[in-house]
DNA sequence: GTTAAAAGATGACTTTTGTCAGTTCTCAAA
DNA sequence: TTTGAGAACTGACAAAAGTCATCTTTTAAC
């Protein structure tokens, strides 16, 4: 009963965190009765590119990454997505297919909410359509951000940027370090660069005192240093 | 008398081109009551990145470059925009300061429209809203294969795909030449590298008979082996 | 616990890209 | 027509990034 009361939409705190939020109590029971909860397993793909998608996902728990292929065959991590977070409503609003693929990172918790719920809320309520312009002007202005650091900073920067990055958003464990914790692969695939390249540049930080590493965990010890790296010194 | 008819919005074409297109007559009228009609010279600025925008700007006449300034302190041309597009929507949207800066690259005339009338267009009709956030969801990705190609591809591959997207998207002129003539560091800051391997690099295609050069014009004559070269061939 | 597979790490080398310094070309103002 | 500034171009070199081969460590399945 209790259980039950939780999977509701109305009651969940997720939807605090995205557009979801800008919806009426009618609106929320709609799409809460029509939405279907999967548990996707760490390494399990949510979508794949070129798939079409019948609605959005709103992740409940759990971390998922966005990624694209170039024609050179290397994967490009495009966005990591959390906790609040919706995917797929770039490719529902386009009625298009998806230009990413989605893979859980960790076992996952998401709601599947079929887009006709969606569509119809954008249509009938002009705080929910206000509320997806904004978050997609937002998302165009980090687009932006992240061209401009794909093009003209070197993998250093790039790379202190990402693991600042993950503080910031998945902040540390109990013992200090992130909290996100992503192979060595993943971390290459998202600064864009060879994973060779990725694991000595993580080896020079060490040697310079800017991070420390315990298996595949990192601590950063001087986010001034990564920082400032970050911006070119 | 019918100078005047022709610039009125609810007369004016381009808006065919872009989602003003949604518009009432009514909701255009308003529009056409309030733009302001502006002549912009060849390397002049229609807005610089943190500015605050009070509207948004409609292009009748020319070309523009859309760039943002790294930290490294290079130029990344970000966008080139033309006949029919507005920019600064993604601003006035977030109600934010720009992210780009825009400057003119040939002699331009636009229509800068006040923001309001653009807000309450968005409040009020909701086939309109439907059109910015289709063109802005549309925007999203072409972002994401922007980021792809940037950090997986080459210089070579990046620079024969910006010589194909100047064909497509600008045509040719008379003598068979890409109709829009970009200085060699506006090539560069396209492909995001330095002024000297774009250079390097157009004389290499031009060896191999991929292009022709006449002075700064440039004529793709081997559009299939620029298109494997792209794509990593 | 053993063991196979995956991930991490390192060395040696190549290719790509950037930088600096300098030359040539172009075009427009004097 | 001269000239001078800016753009285009080139060479030589340095730095950054990618690749391949190999080895070690970790992880997960048995």
């Amino acid at each position: 009963m209790a259980a039950h009361e939780q999977t509701r939409c109305e009651n969940c705190i997720i939807r605090e965190l995205n557009s979801l939020r800008a919806l009426k109590k009618e609106e929320l029971k709609a799409i809460s009765d029509s939405k279907e909860m999967r548990v996707i397993k760490k390494g399990e793909p949510l979508f794949k590119e070129g798939e079409k998608l019948g609605g959005v996902y709103c992740v409940r728990n759990g971390v998922s990454k966005l990624s694209k292929i170039s024609d050179n065959g290397k994967d490009q991590i495009v966005k990591i997505a959390s906790k609040g977070e919706v995917m797929g409503q770039r490719s529902v609003i386009a009625e298009e297919t998806t230009n990413l693929s989605a893979v859980a990172l960790n076992d996952m918790e998401v709601c599947f909410i079929p887009k006709n719920n969606i569509t119809s809320g954008i249509q009938d309520n002009p705080e929910f359509t206000q509320a997806v312009l904004k978050y997609m002007a937002q998302e165009l202005k980090v687009a932006d951000d992240v061209i401009v650091n794909m093009s003209q900073k070197t993998v250093n920067q790039r790379l202190a940027e990402t693991l600042l990055y993950i503080e910031n958003n998945f902040g540390l464990d109990a013992e200090g370090y992130l909290a996100l914790i992503l192979s060595r692969s993943d971390i290459a695939d998202v600064v864009g660069t060879a994973t060779e390249l990725c694991i000595r540049t993580l080896a020079k930080f060490k040697k310079e005192e800017l991070i420390e590493t315990k298996g595949k965990r990192i601590k950063l010890i001087d986010k001034k240093g990564l920082n400032q790296l970050k911006n070119g010194f």
